[in-house]
DNA sequence: CGTTAATTTGAGACCATTCAATTTCGGTGG
DNA sequence: CCACCGAAATTGAATGGTCTCAAATTAACG
């Protein structure tokens, strides 16, 4: 469970318990190519760390932030919830990545976020980040990038829960799940910390935590994962991928080469 | 159906049959304040007009493009196909929209965008488009809102396909859509052209055609609209809303007073 | 006025839900 | 170390919402 050995991260090796803004400038330079000085300006950016419990709310629907809060450790998710009390999850965020950027233009929050135990944050000033975006066009265009990829997601998400099987969508989130939170915490290990419920699956499907249940046992059943308390080991990629027609160009990990230069 | 007088559209009137960029202009005023020659600038982007019959591609998915489609007249939406044939609506576009401006940054697509009949769109070079953002920062933020604003409504997406009622989803995309319609082709009648069919309806909200059929038959005999052939008529504004649970805060129209000064 | 698209109707099957109860798991304190 | 606890996972059975398939009707358009 703990690990308290370096962890490489991008170019910048951190002590495992003190993750800072590097993970940030991890995350954006693989959408632009930041200079020395882009780097030591988004590393220079004010913040002060806040931890959260289990379910605590980070944002609120309807309130007004100054502030924005970037994952250093942990999980977080994005929800709406009805008049019923019926839950919809609308993403997941894993470390490097922020839960609120769009409220800095947006104003007012259209959702609620919520931490999963022991999640840990960078609250930045919105200020800053507009500052830093205004002065800096690579860091702009990489936040800028950050929330269409984070579209693009959502994009995928409406397909999932609109039109594919209970199966698929439950497999196609445990693709995605998979992939992101490997990428924010390598290791060469199959096993994957996985500490999400079955009930916030099933949030995040649009179907109820008995049916993702049943669901979850016919896909261990057919060998494709291994489930079991918080880890998930992936048995069969090409099956599940399969199962959940799932393609990884919605999130847009490789950037295109060929991209219209921006600025010029 | 025919309109051929002036209508006026923000502070710039127009001849009905020669809609301009003065629509994105329009549109990003609301967002920001445009100064003259901010609204200069837009006005003298270089495009081409293009005119795109009933389902016809404006943007395939994997496509790379260089330019953007802004949308003149008529209605555009967002798709992807499943490999069974089915098909999920992710979003509907009205006149002064972009339909794919995320690709600038982004490089490929990740979805589908088709036209209703008769719809017309001006094709701007990308380049451009990106040049003006880096070099106007109050057209940057206009577009870069524009971005955001539609992430929310994705948002919003994924919670009424995935936990609303049939119905309630059905009316909640009627409270969006009869929104959206009347803002960009406003008019004082009750009635609303409405070419979206029911098959769209069922593709957007995740269900089958027969259901939605049968669905909006119940809304109809509640007394909550009307709707044949091309006309939709909400009769009960105050019912239709409750029973979508429609709040129009994810559609963010009205700008945060307070929001925080980006660049300053 | 003929043709195609769109809407409507019916009936049966099935997937997913609901409700309730049970079991397992992870953590806590005696 | 074991008893206990709440949370999470699991199971069962009945209900119901939605789908499927097919056919009929109506509307739109040249």
């Amino acid at each position: 469970m703990f690990c308290l050995g370096l962890q490489v991260v991008g170019e910048v090796a951190q002590v495992n318990d003190v993750p800072t803004l590097a993970l940030l400038v991890d995350r954006w330079s693989k959408y632009v190519d930041l200079a020395p000085d882009d780097r030591d300006a988004i590393l220079a950016l004010p913040f002060t760390r806040k931890t959260f419990g289990k379910d605590a709310y980070i944002l609120r629907e309807g309130e007004q932030t100054t502030d924005c809060a970037l994952l250093l450790r942990g999980i977080a998710f994005r929800q709406k919830l009805l008049r019923n009390g019926s839950r919809q999850i609308i993403s997941f965020h894993v470390p490097g990545e922020f839960v609120d950027l769009q409220n800095n233009l947006l104003g007012v929050s259209d959702h609620n976020v919520q931490a999963f135990e022991g999640t840990e944050a960078a609250i930045i000033p919105g200020a800053a980040l507009a500052r830093l975006a205004a002065e800096r066009e690579a860091v702009r265009l990489a936040m800028w990038t950050d929330t269409l990829v984070d579209a693009s997601v959502l994009r995928e998400w409406v397909v999932n829960v609109g039109r594919r099987s209970s199966r698929a969508r439950i497999a196609h989130l445990l693709c995605e799940l998979a992939l992101r939170l490997r990428q924010a915490n390598p290791s060469d290990d199959a096993r994957l910390d996985f500490p999400v419920t079955q009930e916030q699956i099933a949030d995040a499907t649009g179907l109820t935590a008995v049916h993702t249940n049943r669901t979850l046992q016919t896909l261990r059943k057919d060998g494709l994962i291994q489930l079991t308390g918080r880890s998930l080991t992936v048995l069969d990629w090409k099956r599940l991928r399969e199962t959940a027609e799932f393609d990884d160009l919605y999130l847009h990990q490789h950037p295109a080469a060929t991209a219209p230069a921006p600025s010029r």
